[in-house]
DNA sequence: GCCGTCACG
DNA sequence: ACGTACGTGACGGCA
């Protein structure tokens, strides 16, 4: 009864295999901003050749041979590499060091590669003493790491261009990510490590760090034998992925990943660095304040139980809840009841215990994950945090950020907002937030090109208000709040495949009128249900899906005997290109308003980014330059079949803003 | 290392 | 009759 499978009767007119999706959402239509590279995009044919079947075979190839290494011991040597780079123009570049933190990360050496089966290595430091000077060492490197006719290969390549950037050089030609490129070619790889990428693609057993490492050493106290062989490995397996990558990735995908997600790799690189400051007093002041009050809640709890439980442990929570109160359960988990925010929501009309369960969550919550988490986070050095984005880490295209994670700092309920009001600009300068407004459902209405879904965002209707006069049949001044909260839901529903059960526990209204309300939205849109129709009987033909920038998503269980793997596959299927293209469009916008604050010279810096939202520090004398910039650009980053709109703000602090 | 939970878009 | 909204990352508890 999901939304999908409701429409599997309804045959779509004229479906052959290419007559069944909108030509542009393979293709990639409209101007890219950055053309600085070469390409020669050809259109996807055939979608399955561009993924490897099955891990390499050893057994067939050459691909797993131990390499022939040297490590360079004298200066001359190095200026012999340095040349044969120059020759080549194409290397792999690998440095190693002495952490992970690029912030703190110095070089302990590097290791070069331009032809598969040979690197090199050039130590500064092993076995404890120096080999190489940094000094002499930095200025030769610089001749080919900012050279821009050469073209630079890595693994993982933000990360060294980071420690290149403290080391004091700028890394100018950086041309191939094998990590992003085994992403773009398949997104669903369990990792893109270097170890597991050579075990896919070559059937070669790296060796790990971990092996010659151990945990109480640095890099720079190995051997110089080991070092060599390992660092150097590094380098030449990095090249020979570039060669198997290269023309997997230039089948369909050559403007996405060298026009879109390469020169992502310096923004996103640049951001990392730059940080985000944040008030360390408020957030410790707030610690405090939660500590007392989950105290408190904590005591009452305890006393009208009878007895002291830890109340963030769900297996006593259950027993306390279900056992001792003996209260009805309303679902269950792998492992037992569950005792999640809608049951206890719902547990709170007969007992008073859940609601103050609810009211420890929330608080705990923001303790744990924010507060106290977020001042740890803040580097000595900047004064400020500084996440780290994962840009192969979804499978829609989007990124993700971790350690911490600022794409999830609370915003919805005022107790949380605190949080957001800490991130606060430095000296001298605002904060300036663009948001796409509804991207995703403009997303919808250019790839369904439904025209009341295309008229309501061309003529800067409220989409929710529409919906509700559409469903409720009313005209759009009389829809009420309540219609329009019920528009609203359904309306975020659709795009994720929602059905009428959930929509009836959503609005908590009657299963029977939720389906109404669904059938009736299907009725007014009806092109909606023919992006769905069209898209999942793309997915089962050619097993992929994609977005406006012909970015890839293999969608496994399309063609599954199994309803509920089928009409998950399907979910799946219909989101990606919605969620993915309003991706696309993003990370064009980063690109081009990069490029415009370098043409003209503008100090402001992108210092986050939230799926769609964009958040710049922007020193006082460019706020009303960047706000008419930033909006433009981001408008006019992609031409859909309906407008893009952007809300513009600036603010003292993250919170204040929206 | 998995589970349940919950923060965001 | 069945299961039931997409995409993430981090935390505490527990085995």
């Amino acid at each position: 009864n999901s939304l999908f499978s409701e429409t599997e009767d309804s045959s779509p007119e004229g479906s052959g295999p290419e007559a069944n999706n909108s030509p542009d959402s393979k293709t990639g239509k409209g101007k890219l901003p950055v053309d600085h590279l070469p390409s020669d995009d050809k259109d996807p044919v055939d979608l399955s050749a561009a993924v490897p079947v099955s891990k390499a075979d050893p057994a067939e190839n050459n691909l797993n041979k131990k390499g022939e290494y040297e490590t360079v011991l004298t200066y001359e040597d190095l200026d012999r590499w340095i040349e044969l780079v120059k020759k080549e123009k194409i290397f792999a570049f690998d440095i190693e060091t002495d952490n992970l933190d690029t912030i703190k990360a110095n070089p302990v050496g590097f290791s070069i590669s331009v032809k598969s089966g040979t690197a090199c290595y050039i130590p500064l430091i092993a076995g404890g003493e120096e080999i190489l000077s940094a000094a002499i060492v930095k200025n030769k490197l610089k001749k080919i790491i900012e050279d821009k006719d050469l073209k630079l290969v890595g693994q993982n390549i933000k990360y060294d261009y980071k420690v290149l950037r403290m080391w004091g050089l700028n890394p100018s030609n950086i041309w191939f990510d094998t990590m992003i490129a085994a992403w773009l070619v398949n997104s669903r790889i369990s990792s893109y490590s270097m170890d597991n990428l050579a075990e896919y693609y070559l059937g070669y057993k790296t060796v790990h760090f971990s092996d010659i490492v151990p945990k109480d050493k640095l890099f720079q106290d190995i051997d110089l034998d080991t070092a060599s062989f390992y660092a150097a490995e590094d380098a030449d397996i990095t090249f020979r992925l570039y060669e198997i990558l290269r023309p997997l990735v230039e089948t369909g995908h050559s403007d996405l990943f060298y026009k879109t997600e390469m020169p992502l790799v310096y923004i996103l690189s640049e951001m990392e660095l730059e940080g985000v400051r944040v008030r360390k007093e408020s957030l410790d002041a707030l610690s405090r304040d939660l500590e007392k009050s989950i105290d408190e809640i904590t005591e009452e709890v305890h006393k009208l139980c009878g007895k002291e439980f830890n109340i963030s442990s769900t297996k006593q929570l259950q027993e306390v809840l279900f056992t001792d109160r003996k209260l009805k359960p309303v679902k269950k988990t792998k492992t037992g009841f569950s005792t999640d925010n809608t049951v206890l929501e719902i547990l709170a009309n007969e007992d008073p215990v859940p609601a103050l369960v609810l009211k420890y969550r929330v608080l705990a919550k923001l303790k744990s994950t924010y507060s106290d988490a977020l001042p740890k986070l803040i580097q000595g050095t900047t004064s400020r945090i500084h996440t780290t984005y994962r840009q192969t880490g979804t499978q829609t295209g989007r990124l993700s950020s971790t350690n911490p994670n600022l794409q999830n700092i609370p915003i919805k309920d005022e107790e949380g907002r605190k949080i957001r009001k800490a991130f606060v600009p430095s000296g001298g300068k605002v904060f300036l937030s663009a948001d796409y407004s509804q991207i995703e459902l403009v997303v919808l209405a250019h790839l369904s090109e439904d025209p009341g879904l295309i008229k309501a965002f061309t003529e800067g209707i409220d989409v929710h208000r529409m919906t509700g006069s559409l469903i409720f049949q009313v005209a759009p001044e009389e829809v009420t709040s309540e219609q329009r909260r019920i528009a609203k839901t359904i309306n975020f529903g659709v795009m994720y495949g929602m059905s009428g059960f959930r929509l009836s526990r959503e609005l908590k209204i009657p299963r029977k009128q939720a389906d109404e309300f669904i059938n009736s939205y299907f009725e007014r849109y009806a092109n909606i249900r023919k992006f769905i129709d069209t898209t999942v009987q793309h997915a089962e033909e050619c097993g992929s899906v994609s977005t406006i920038l012909g970015r890839e998503r293999y969608i496994d269980g399309i063609n599954s005997s199994n309803k509920n793997v089928k009409n998950g596959a399907e979910r799946i299927a219909v989101n990606t290109p919605i969620q993915g293209s309003a991706a696309d469009i993003v990370k064009l916008a980063m690109l081009t308003i990069d490029g415009k604050l370098k043409s003209e010279n503008l100090k402001s810096k992108l210092v986050l980014q939230v799926h769609d939202e964009l958040i710049y520090e922007v020193p006082f004398a460019e706020i009303d330059r960047m706000k008419s910039l930033v909006k433009f650009e981001m408008e006019n980053v992609f031409k859909l079949k309906t407008p893009l709109r952007v809300s513009i703000e600036t603010g003292e602090s993250w919170g204040e803003m929206h």
